[in-house]
RNA sequence: GCGCAUGUGGCGUAAUGGUAGCCGCGUCAGACUUAGGAUCUGAUGUCUCAGGACGUGGGGGUUCGAGUCCCUUCAUGCGCACCA
């Protein structure tokens, strides 16, 4: 038999459909474990061999998992709404719906192709009325919710409004956009209208006036973790800031669960920091100074550096600042509003790029309360609205951006710490010893900077100035999208106050066109009849793209429940994910809304477990190769990338297709594209040379490897064991086919073990010791390796065992059955094949995990020789179960090391089985 | 600026503190071939007076012993960034 793969692999892929052999349910007598890959999102290009590489990797561990015993949960789904689909659909008319399908369809057909081990049986797609039915209901249940910090938990709004009815605001602890003060009487006083204004305040799912991330081109608002600098992730169209009402969710109020849950899960340093810095935890101090002539206003700041109190020269509001009109005296009125009209022409991204200093006086003082010292009251973008309180103390001596205000605006600066040099730049380091500190209640003279931020912050709690506070970078997230292709929010205007529909799933309509409507609405403005029976009009807005993704994982559980996102005793049995593999970029998006969604729905007991993903591994991304040819200036004459400095030239992006081991084919290369049919050349050698490139992977660069092309060339097998091979999995390199011929070298000779000609060569002998030994350090080499997520070490232990058993001639069935179950999770296909080719009735998915036996990895006797020190060699012979107290060195090989061990005494010989040994002499 | 990660042959990489470079690619030599982008075998870090010497970005340190641990420095990649 030779190996065919293509014939061998689309029969085993039949084998296991016909046997429905992925299939899972729950299995109370087996132990649990849920592998999970982040769902794709099915673009119209295809996979290309990037993709894979998180899930082949998922794949072995799952398969692995199975064959020692767990009963294991590997699911697939796909993220369905999104930009793509319905850009396409305004471009074409083209519904989205039809475009995701026919993606769906292919991505499907690749994966297959791949072999992997999911049960298409509990497969999701987000836009699914049946899936989406339970994102909608968990936005209801944040919209009838607020987040009770005494509790620490989200509570049911009920519980809120009975407080309200009975004592007012008196006694509330919860999360909420400002702070509100009323009494029992004025709540009760409100109109329904009033009311609902006043819970939208504190709900979890809300809807708040805020400033947000506007996209025009997109013509839609944008998640913080959408937008990087200044610009949108997808498309990079610019950001601006806008103030909108927008649906909002809380998730600012789980700031400090989602901090702490981190240290309990199992992800890497560096996304966990990550995460704390999105969360951006920063305990300080909020105070208040009052301003100077006005017994009614004093300006609340937020500071970590209460020790530099004393080095306040001026204050500064952000221009949003709700203090901004009321400290501006008439006096500077003109002037301040010129700046305010000033700022407001300046987006996002131009006060990114260009960061003058500007800034206007108010005309107030403030007077700060532990000097009493009376100073100005500024103006400046420099300080950012949405953080802390929107105003700032100005310690210009301390803090770099201060500093470079006061230079530009000549404010004084005060230096608060021995030999802090601040002639030139500020000294913005936490150490030193205080000076200038010094007021009628409070002396930090003398203390350090950390002694002197903890006095000074009791002092302020104490003095009833202000009051030690935690703030956090994390800000709600944006829950509204002018878009059609996304799930619509299930809420209704019952006289222009936001109600649930409870009535779910609140499903899509059908509109003639995809664009906004004329009058600036979103897209759904353009349904017929997009109001509830009773006739009150429905939201016009729909959900972001995390919103489906942040419980896709729970529904895998019970992917059928018309009752329950997930029943009890799914979640009790599968619990949460236990392994997690997807792309470190969803770090501060997907991953922390998931990790939010799914803690709100623990506090309600949906779910049992807190965290949704314990250990989170994330893969690199593979890069493309790109080819470049150089066409000399007003030409159609290409030069060899070795002399192209000698013309001038403008490289072009060559499909890779037709560029082998960067040598061009100049034939294909006229054929490729019309202008390039009358191609001239200027060789070196003979040859066109192309240049290259690592980018990323796309058409447009036509470097995209399919892995289709893989598959046809090499086998599912082959590719499977490369994109391992590569590397560590969590690292990023570019894609290479190079080297994929060793591997596939590698997987005939495996198939010659079993196979010469048409002879099976397995037979029933005894297997012998090396035999054995081959085996037996696979079998751990491999266990340890798929444990700690090292891939590429395995293949090379699997290349290393099957080149020494074709040397001893292995045809031992006891040696050559086992090899194949080790085998099974990295190259399915041939490893099923072969397990019934020696007369295996079930699946090779369903054999058991052999034990490495380390009887037979054991050395007998070991005589090496060993040098120590540079001074001494030594023979020494150590039996097979030698250790560092009975090994003992038995001859001394050469009269120099006889020389130098003399009048010595072995104290100690540290032992390596079959290694290194040490000798510690006395 | 802050944080995280990574620096090893021509290349991808490997080494519980214990012979640095496993495995693969590439290269060289040989075998078998009408032929090879097939297969098989062997060699392949650098220098070398052939005994060795030097080698894991640089400099220190701990250790009998450091690619590995500690300090420091440089370089690259990623994340956050006017967050007070």
């Amino acid at each position: 038999m030779e190996y065919n793969y293509k014939e061998i692999e689309s029969r085993i892929r039949q084998y296991w459909k016909d046997k429905d052999i992925y299939r899972v349910d729950i299995d109370t007598e087996r132990p649990k474990y849920y592998v999970l890959d982040m769902f794709p999102y099915p673009s119209g290009a295809g996979l290309h061999v990037g993709h894979p590489l998180g899930y082949i990797a998922s794949d072995i561990f799952s398969r692995y998992k199975r064959l020692q015993g767990f009963n294991v949960l590997h699911p697939m789904g796909f993220d369905a709404y999104g930009l793509p689909a319905e850009q396409y659909a305004i471009q074409t008319g083209q519904h989205p719906e039809i475009t995701t399908r026919e993606n769906i369809a292919r991505y499907i057909s690749q994966l297959e192709n791949i072999g992997f081990c999911y049960d298409w049986s509990r497969s999701i797609r987000t836009c699914d009325p049946g899936f989406y039915k339970w994102t909608q209901w968990a936005f209801l249940k944040m919209f009838g919710s607020y987040y009770d910090r005494k509790a620490d938990r989200a509570m049911p709004v009920e519980k809120l409004t009975e407080h309200f009815a009975a004592h007012g605001t008196e006694g509330v602890d919860a999360a909420c956009t400002k702070e509100l003060s009323f009494t029992a009487a004025e709540w009760s006083a409100m109109t329904p209208k009033e009311q609902s204004d006043v819970l939208m305040n504190y709900r979890i799912a809300y809807l708040g006036n805020s400033m947000v991330n506007w996209c025009p081109k997109l013509g839609t608002v944008l998640a913080n973790d959408e937008v990087s600098e200044g610009l949108s992730v997808r498309g990079g169209y610019p950001v601006e800031q806008k103030e909108m009402w927008q649906w909002c969710l809380r998730v600012s109020a789980y700031a400090e669960r989602l901090l702490q849950g981190l240290d309990r899960i199992d992800w890497s340093d560096s996304i966990k920091e990550t995460q704390r810095n999105w969360i951006g935890r920063s305990e300080g101090a909020e105070m208040r100074f009052a301003i100077d002539g006005r017994d009614d206003l004093a300006l609340e700041i937020f500071t970590t550096r209460a020790d530099t109190v004393f080095g306040v020269t001026f204050m500064v509001l952000a221009p949003e600042s709700k203090y901004v009109d009321e400290v501006t005296t008439p006096e500077q009125r003109a002037a301040v509003d010129a700046y305010l009209d000033s700022i407001k022409h300046r987006t996002e991204r131009e006060r990114m790029i260009d960061r003058r200093v500007t800034g206007v006086f108010s005309g107030s003082y403030a007077i700060n309360p532990l000097s009493g010292k009376k100073v100005p009251v500024w103006i400046s973008d420099y300080v950012l609205a949405g953080y802390g309180t929107g105003a700032i103390m100005a310690v210009p001596a301390h803090d770099s951006r201060d500093y470079a205000f006061a230079r530009h605006f000549d404010l004084p600066i005060i230096p608060l710490i021995e030999g802090a040099d601040v002639s030139e730049q500020s000294m913005d380091a936490k150490e030193g010893i205080m000076i200038n500190s010094e007021g009628p209640s409070l002396n930090l003279n003398g203390l350090t900077v950390k002694e002197a931020i903890a006095a000074a912050k009791k002092h302020i709690e104490e003095a009833g100035i202000g009051r030690v506070k935690v703030n956090y970078r994390l800000r709600d997230a944006i829950f509204s999208r002018q878009r059609y292709w996304g799930e619509p929010i299930p809420v209704c205007y019952v006289d222009g106050i936001p109600t649930a529909c409870e009535n779910l799933p609140l499903e899509l309509p059908e509109i003639d066109k995809y664009l906004p409507t004329e009058t600036g609405e979103p897209p759904l403005g353009r349904a017929k009849n997009w109001c509830t029976p009773e006739g009150w009009p429905l939201e016009l807005n729909t959900m972001p793209g995390f919103a489906g993704s942040s419980a896709y994982y729970l529904r895998y559980m019970d992917p059928h429940n018309a009752d329950a996102l997930v029943s009890k005793e799914a979640n009790g049995y599968w619990r949460s994910v236990d392994l997690y593999v997807g792309g470190s970029e969803h770090a501060t998006g997907h991953l922390i809304y998931s990790r939010f969604w799914n803690k709100f729905l623990y506090d309600y007991g949906e779910v049992v477990e807190d965290e949704p993903f314990r250990k989170l591994i994330n893969q690199g991304m593979i890069q493309g190769r790109s080819n470049f040819v150089y066409r000399i200036k007003d030409t159609n004459t290409y030069v060899s990338a070795g002399l192209k400095d000698q013309y001038d030239t403008t490289p072009i992006h060559v499909d890779i297709n037709i560029v082998r081991d960067d040598v061009l084919d100049t034939d294909a290369f006229r054929a490729w594209r019309p202008e390039f049919a009358d191609a001239e050349f200027i060789l070196e050698d003979g040859k066109y040379v192309c240049g290259t490139a690592v980018e990323k992977m796309s058409k447009s660069m036509f470097n995209v490897v399919n892995p289709d092309d893989m598959i046809d060339r090499y086998g599912a097998d082959t590719l499977r064991l490369y994109e391992m091979f590569l590397g560590p999995i969590e690292q990023s390199k570019p894609w290479d086919t190079h080297g994929i011929d060793g591997v596939f070298r590698f997987v005939k000779k495996l198939w010659s073990l079993y196979w010469k000609g048409d002879t099976l060569l397995v037979t029933d002998t005894e297997p012998t010791r090396d035999n054995l030994k081959s085996l037996h350090k696979l079998i751990k080499k491999v266990t340890a390796d798929i444990e700690a997520f090292s891939f590429n070490t395995s293949i090379a232990a699997f290349m290393i065992c099957v080149n020494e058993l074709a040397q001893q001639k292995c045809t031992s069935r006891a040696v050559l059955e086992p090899l194949l179950v080790v085998l099974a999770p990295f190259a399915p296909h041939v490893a099923e094949e072969l397990w019934h080719t020696l007369g295996n009735d079930g699946s090779v998915c369903d054999a058991r995990w052999p034990e490495a036996n380390d009887d037979y990895l054991k050395e007998d006797s070991v005589t090496m020789a060993v040098s120590f020190n540079g001074k001494a060699r030594f023979n020494i012979t150590l039996a097979a179960d030698a250790d560092a107290a009975t090994a003992e060195a038995t001859a001394l090989a050469d009269p120099a090391a006889a020389r130098w061990l003399e009048g010595k005494t072995v104290r100690k010989v540290i032992v390596v089985p079959g290694r290194i040994v040490n000798i510690v002499v006395g």
